[in-house]
DNA sequence: CTTGTTGTTGCAATCGGTTGCAATATAAAA
DNA sequence: TTTTATATTGCAACCGATTGCAACAACAAG
């Protein structure tokens, strides 16, 4: 078990004071740069390595950003840690990363953590439950800057990074409705969450605008987990006259879903048409390949780690920046395309 | 900007000193009910937060653990974080998680953050690239336990965390020979990770066991990406006689693979039957569905973090353990089944 | 020869808890 | 009443790096 060196042996090791040491390490201007050359090489025989606790003590900075997610385990969110992981790492700075399992309990543990190691910043993707975010406050009293990404809130203190999921639900619903469907089935999740909540609108409009009723009765709202596809198919089955169409919430649902109905003999897309959310890798095994919405969850990892960074930087002011919409996009594959039309 | 409070506030509030109310916070024995109670409840009114920072300074120990993932964004990696995560959690212990995006040199880089992190203890999926582990030899030196899981070496101060990588093959050949596989085909990549080397291993005694021939060009080399699996099934129609079976290391490879097959008029299983290994989302997807071995990631995370943390407690000696082994199965599916028989 | 400037270096305090040891009070045993 | 054990509390040093301010040398300008 070797002994730590400190900058007190290296002092000793040149007879100089730890002061120049620190300045020499530091690449301070005000030091001769023989006596730096010497300090750095002597570091490096030495061994020297930096103590990153005395130096966050006195600096009161910790180079560390703190990331709340819902569940690590799902392609999407697996992308956005990655994306994140890659700029932090570029950016010198470390990644603490906890789930809040979609409790709002968790959350809150979570947010007390990362308040106590004194995160430079913090990343978070509500909870399905969190109705609230008052365990957020003392950061923002604290002056540490909390950025929202994916499922978000309206802050006026906090930045929102989101894709337009108005805009996307609106696209998947018209090229449903193009596609000569006329009763289509919106399965999706609690409307406390933004994503879910626009989504909802988005399918809305687009079915006002394409002339087709809204039926409170066709919206499933749902876990979104692959067991919620079952249901929700088993549901649609029910349903008489039955649906044409269904735009999911996301591929898990819209997958499993579109299996079952394939089960009780449903050919999709012609007696029925689907849409997912997110491009997960299983829209593009099912057969036929599952009609989505891209949505890049690498590039927001990483948007989200630059914003952050940016800000810290004092290159930015992160109240101006209200919110920050990435580019989506609908991919149609066979699921929905029921012709060559369009 | 609130202003943090200290123990020397509560203190002062309190007439006490300091180090009675570090005591007290810390439910030291040697402090009075009375007086903990009371430090714990202006504590709690002022708002305190204890500096993480002075006091890993003062114990040297951080209370963090990191983690070095190829990539994250698997479905099998990201399960192995969320269990990790989860164990961390409960246990109060951070996890400061790099990737090493498959590459030695973000490797050695990773590991020098998480050295100056001073993290307790390391734990370490291998990248495809790295040849030896050198760059972990400072943490051996210092006493900082380093246990590898999933892509593992063999370290005499080490402790690995794997599945029967050798009988899961061994299982998964035999498996395709009992269906009456003659030649089958092994896709998997790199020979210098444990992983692909064991499932060679296993793949070519059952071979031998079931009186079939080795032909070392019917092992594929590859990357196991999604492309991988298509130039792969590519290479399968061109050799002649055709391979009727594939054993494929992870799923995705495997999936693509057995969807280019398909495109190209193969039937699935008959004329070619597919065993995957992971146990993805997408091998329940596919049709037919992939008969595969699961792989319990979420466990492997789980056990990892508690083994590390068990030894920090000092509650085992890690040089004693030196290998977990946890359990893993074939999942017998449609891809592989050509009859009701075994 | 004095004053001012620039370049280098060090002193000493500080960040906020933690802990070995001593001090004191109180209770129990002799 | 004296001695011994036990319970509480505080003193002061320490962990290792950072930084405002002062000190000093070398040199140029006046």
């Amino acid at each position: 078990m070797d002994k730590d060196i400190t900058i007190y042996d290296i002092a000793r090791e040149l007879d100089l004071s730890p002061t120049t040491v620190s300045r020499a390490l530091n690449d301070h201007p005000a030091v001769n740069k023989n006596t730096k050359q010497k300090i750095c090489d002597v570091a490096v025989q030495m061994g020297y390595r930096s103590n990153i606790f005395a130096s966050n003590l006195r600096k009161q900075r910790t180079h560390t950003i703190g990331v709340i997610v819902p569940r690590l385990n799902s392609p999407f969110m697996s992308s956005v840690m990655a994306g994140m992981e890659k700029e932090a790492n570029n950016a010198d700075y470390n990644l603490i990363i906890t789930q809040s399992l979609e409790t709002m309990q968790k959350e809150i543990t979570n947010a007390r953590t990362m308040f106590d190691s004194r995160v430079d910043g913090l990343l978070v993707s509500l909870a399905y439950e969190t109705d609230n975010i008052e365990h957020f406050q003392p950061f923002i009293s604290k002056g540490t800057p909390v950025i929202f990404y994916d499922r978000v809130i309206e802050h006026n203190q906090c930045t929102s990074i989101v894709i337009d999921n108005l805009q996307a639900a609106y696209k998947a619903t018209s090229h449903l409705a193009k596609q000569g469907c006329k009763r289509i089935v919106h399965i999706t999740a609690d409307q406390k969450r933004n994503v879910y909540a626009d989504r909802l609108k988005g399918y809305k409009y687009a079915l006002i605008d394409n002339n087709l009723p809204f039926d409170e009765s066709f919206v499933l709202i749902t876990n979104l987990s692959e067991e919620a596809g079952v249901e929700a198919a088993q549901q649609i089955l029910q349903m008489d006259p039955r649906p044409d169409g269904i735009f999911a919430s996301n591929d898990t649902a819209a997958v499993s879903c579109m299996k079952e109905l394939q089960k009780a003999g449903i050919l999709i897309p012609d007696d029925m048409a689907v849409v997912g959310f997110n491009n997960d890798p299983v829209s593009r095994v099912i057969e036929p390949n599952l009609t989505t919405v891209n949505y890049p969850g690498y590039e927001m990892g990483e948007v989200a780690v630059r914003s952050l960074i940016h800000h810290l930087n004092g290159l930015s002011d992160i109240i101006i920046t209200n919110t920050i919409t990435l580019r989506s996009e609908l991919i149609i594959r066979g699921s929905s395309l029921r012709s060559k039309i369009e």
